[in-house]
DNA sequence: TCAAAAGTGTTTGTTATACACCCATGT
DNA sequence: ACATGGGTGTATAACAAACACTTTTGA
């Protein structure tokens, strides 16, 4: 894949394009979810039950309607396919090459992206589509058109996000610890990280108040239980901030 | 504007949409080009010649064909209008609100984005244009549609991504000073910096190669002469970095 | 008493920030 | 000689990385 700003090639248009399109076949919306569930990142995934592509395994999607915005329409294929009401996506990227959906139909998709906690939602499968699960994104089946490069894609951003936006608030209950803070560190980044200087880090970007309590009911020496300053949070949604691990 | 760990609206979806869309009228593709020149950021615009927007100025743009790739299309269109060829461009953001474009027809437009050098292109105006223009940032007319929004968009994705990816390469002469390059930085930013502090962190980045050679016919101190190192600068695109300034 | 996770401290090296300062050149 | 931008040095504080260590708890 060439890089924005890498040498250009003479002309990346390859060859002249056909007739001009009133209107494209299709334009859908597919949704990346994840969920932090057994420390493991985990993505929502749909069985087809009609359709050339029955019996795979594919994204929650959709598509759009005439009446509504391209974030109302992800929201409301989620929720038809898999119950998941109600929660707010950001938009990832838009896939469009001529046949990534078999060479028959072109159809363009604009690839949605959320956080969730899967213990809030019971999935409530839909008639399009016959199961859905929340798959652990190391261990996923092959999926259906180009949606294993929009998983990929959309752990590549959340990679890249974590670094200068909070997580946390929709993957976390409202009360944790530390320590599990960053165990969805560590599952987002696949990688163990130091505790002490995690803990630092976190402390210093001040988006975390102490509630003055413990956990209760653990096997080991009790943690701390924080929550989110929501006024310093929503400052750092808009604002960014920067840094490492 | 939402952002997107805060706490979510109960449902975003405000009304039951329409009946479902086999096909969407439209859907475009906006280009958001910046380029530097009077040390000023820049950004190109067209004035149409045809349609209901006659006589008003917005971003080249136009439909989607259907036998060429998203990519394709901005890459085209961006040629036609302007005349500006060959350029790589990235995905910025699609924007999709159902009234957009006026109340009659929706028009879903997925906007590009990409950084030249103004003076190594020629505006050719097509048919559809009656003038293109590189037009300073700050002081640009009212723009149609949503473009206003979208440019808004492009310069707070510029301003991030300076941050962890190289830029310049399709912005500066192939020779430069740092003082271009913190011109360039400091346009972008729309601040001062401090130059001692610049120098430093851009040599330490890796990805400047000096040539060994000084400005001539400058009414000061000749500056030392740098290159990207491709292979670095590459590898960087792809890696990433993080800094503040 | 042991495992498991919580939580603290320290050392070393790097980086950021804010300056003051000198250098070379054309007018 | 001076304005202009090029270029260097330095003191202070903040931060990163690595790692050793103590504490609390249930089993």
């Amino acid at each position: 894949m060439g890089s924005f700003d890498q040498n250009m090639p003479a002309n990346p248009v390859a060859e002249l394009p056909s007739e001009p399109l009133e209107s494209i076949p299709s334009l859908t919306v597919d949704c990346v979810i994840f969920g932090l569930s057994d420390k493991r990142l985990k993505t929502l995934l749909v069985k087809h039950a009609i359709g050339d592509s029955k019996g795979e395994w594919g994204l929650p999607g959709g598509v759009v309607y005439t009446k509504e915005s391209l974030e109302e329409a992800a929201s409301r294929m989620l929720g038809d396919l898999t119950g998941v009401q109600g929660i707010y996506m950001e938009q990832l990227q838009a896939f469009g090459d001529v046949e990534r959906a078999g060479s028959e139909k072109r159809v363009i998709t604009l690839a949605f992206f959320a956080l969730v906690q899967p213990e809030h939602y019971e999935l409530a499968i839909s008639s399009d589509a016959s199961d859905a699960i929340w798959c652990d994104v190391k261990e996923r089946p092959e999926l259906i058109f180009d949606h294993d490069k929009i998983v990929d894609v959309g752990i590549a951003y959340l990679r890249r996000r974590i670094r200068y936006k909070p997580i946390g608030v929709n993957l976390l209950p409202a009360k944790f610890t530390l320590g599990q803070l960053q165990e969805l560190y560590e599952a987002i980044l696949d990688e163990k990280l130091d505790k002490p200087n995690f803990r630092r880090k976190m402390l210093r970007i001040n988006f975390l108040v102490c509630c003055n309590e413990t956990q209760d009911n653990v096997p080991h020496r009790a943690g701390v239980l924080y929550r989110f300053d929501q006024e310093n949070y929503d400052l750092l949604c808009d604002k960014g901030f920067s840094f490492e691990f």
